[in-house]
DNA sequence: TCCTTGACTCAGA
DNA sequence: CTCTGAGCCAAGG
């Protein structure tokens, strides 16, 4: 699949996604958005049009997400689940209800109450 | 060679 | 909260 403006090092920004991806703690979730403002944007890219940007180069990232990364707890800023249905969302719906996860009437998720806070703030320290 | 299609997000109404 | 439009690049038919 195409990488919408491949990063820089696009095997090494993917690297990098699934690292933060794998600290995702489970019962929680993080949007592509969240994800690529904890990766380094790369020289001369505004921020504000990485973060729009990064945020598919995260996706193209978890489209060949390696095993071992927590891939379904990466969702949109929607709060919603971004495979179509037949293309991974049932899956992913699954796995992550297994976490405890509850998802709304219209299939979408509470990210005030299972967004993950980040790396730097770990719910547990 | 041209046109469509992507695991997206933000700002405005 | 929901809906629309814009932003950028590469591969496949």
């Amino acid at each position: 699949m195409p990488g919408y403006s491949s990063p820089p090092d696009p095997v090494a920004y993917k690297n990098k996604v699934w690292e933060i991806v794998r600290l995702i703690p489970a019962g929680q979730v993080a949007t592509y958005g969240q994800i690529a403002a904890l990766v380094p944007a790369p020289p001369g890219m505004p921020a504000r049009d990485y973060q729009a940007f990064g945020a598919r180069w995260v996706g193209g990232a978890m489209a060949a997400c390696p095993p071992g990364v927590p891939w379904q707890r990466v969702i949109n800023s929607q709060g919603k689940i971004s495979l179509p249905e037949g293309k991974g969302y049932e899956e992913q719906r699954r796995l992550l209800e297994e976490e405890g996860i509850i998802f709304d009437d219209r299939g979408r998720i509470d990210l005030t109450r299972y967004r993950w806070s980040g790396p730097g703030n770990p719910p547990e320290a």
